[in-house]
DNA sequence: TTTT
DNA sequence: TTTT
């Protein structure tokens, strides 16, 4: 069967800190949520409008990066689309998120602690990680 | 405010014929699913999983290009991704969508009448369909 | 004839102040080189590398964006690539570059005067372009 | 340093079969050119551009999908940018090439023996290949 | 140097 | 010819 291409590239900033899970196996699962602005035109002038996407990010990148990822974080994402799938109330549901494969912090925001006693402190700056294996390359259950 | 980059590539195949409607305006809306296969590692060995996404296409390239959007074509996609949000049962319901900018028709599949009585015949074939306007550029209601 | 897909993105910083140049129908190309990183593993450790490329926005967007285009500007573009013929010396030569379709200007860098007395003051900022028509749009020299 | 989003994909035919080379250390390195077509407008009606490019495929991939890669076959690419830099005549020439990550293979063209002897037979078809280490992850002299 |  |  085919691989076929499935690439997306994002731009945007963290709605809130992001959230740390591990496997059973002990694989990092950090999830988060950006919001990507559209500037658009209506009729005669630009109004704006605001997508919130749901990104993963799996494995070793997940821990290395998790800390930086604060809320008001601008990043770049580059990853694919997954569709997520599940049965709800005998319903098959289905969320369509994205998988990221590299992951940039870029200049602005978000760099002061986010509140809420998230300290984040003690490390020295970096800029991207390459995303590790994801989900299907361990034997475990991911609660997604 | 920012316009952020925001950018999707797919190759997949339509799950069924596509379906056109119209704005008020007059505007074209064509709309289709595209399966978007995957080979991923289960341990030691290879399985494959497919992925369903929603397309939609607006505008004079949406008229040009609907009658080879037949189930099975192999399309490639570039788009953006949107966030549709409606109410339902007084709850906010969201739902992740591509619209696309520019499709390219592939080699492979649809090539035959699909079944139904879509005919689809008479027309020499073409390749590709840039987009033009997209929603936000008609001052129109439009019914997603 | 086909269509094809062709897609570019880059994060990069700007080696310099982008130049702007008209057409003689007036149109606005705006040049400039960014350099992208790329961290690498050589070994058992990690090195970086950089690589430069060309960029080209035409236009209206050219003509916005060009006084924020400074040295060691941070931005994200999104465009495609395109390899630009001539002949020299009886032999054709070429040379890909991008040609950028969407521009995003990121927090860090370039945001202090370039020196070189290029002022850049007394604006509001903001933050993307999208690119108006390309240089197949108009009926004109375009001296590349 | 940074890790910058470096991200390029396109459709097209490849130019001529693709050629095979190996490292000392036998990493297999595939290249090839591929034809992007391009419709463009001058003034009131359409024509027609090509771009040709150049893609290079190292690794395990290479040696799985090269015998696919004949003239005419129609590919999808997806990769990142790499500026190739080498002296000649005591000049630093530099020319961009596109290191491909991902190839899926496409119905159309190429299908044949494209003459000249070069057999490829006696292997079941298959449709995609994710790009193994890159160059960097060889302790190697690549001779580009 | 070029593909359909 | 090169950015942080």
């Amino acid at each position: 069967m085919a691989n076929d291409i499935n690439s997306v590239i994002l731009v945007g900033r963290l709605t809130r800190d992001a959230e740390m899970r591990y496997t059973n196996s002990g694989m990092a699962i950090c999830k988060f949520s950006v919001a990507v602005n559209r500037r658009k035109r209506s009729g005669d002038q630009w109004t704006d409008e605001v997508n919130f996407f749901d990104i993963t990010l799996f494995g070793k990148s997940a821990e290395g990066v998790h800390q930086y990822l604060v809320k008001g974080k601008q990043v770049a994402i580059q990853g694919e689309l997954r569709q997520n799938r599940w049965e709800q109330d005998g319903q098959t549901r289905s969320k369509v998120e994205i998988v990221a494969q590299n992951l940039e912090l870029l200049g602005g925001g978000g760099s002061s602690p986010s509140g809420g006693g998230s300290v984040r402190q003690g490390t020295k700056p970096f800029e991207q990680y390459n995303s590790g294996p994801g989900p299907e390359d361990f034997d475990d259950d991911i609660p997604f």
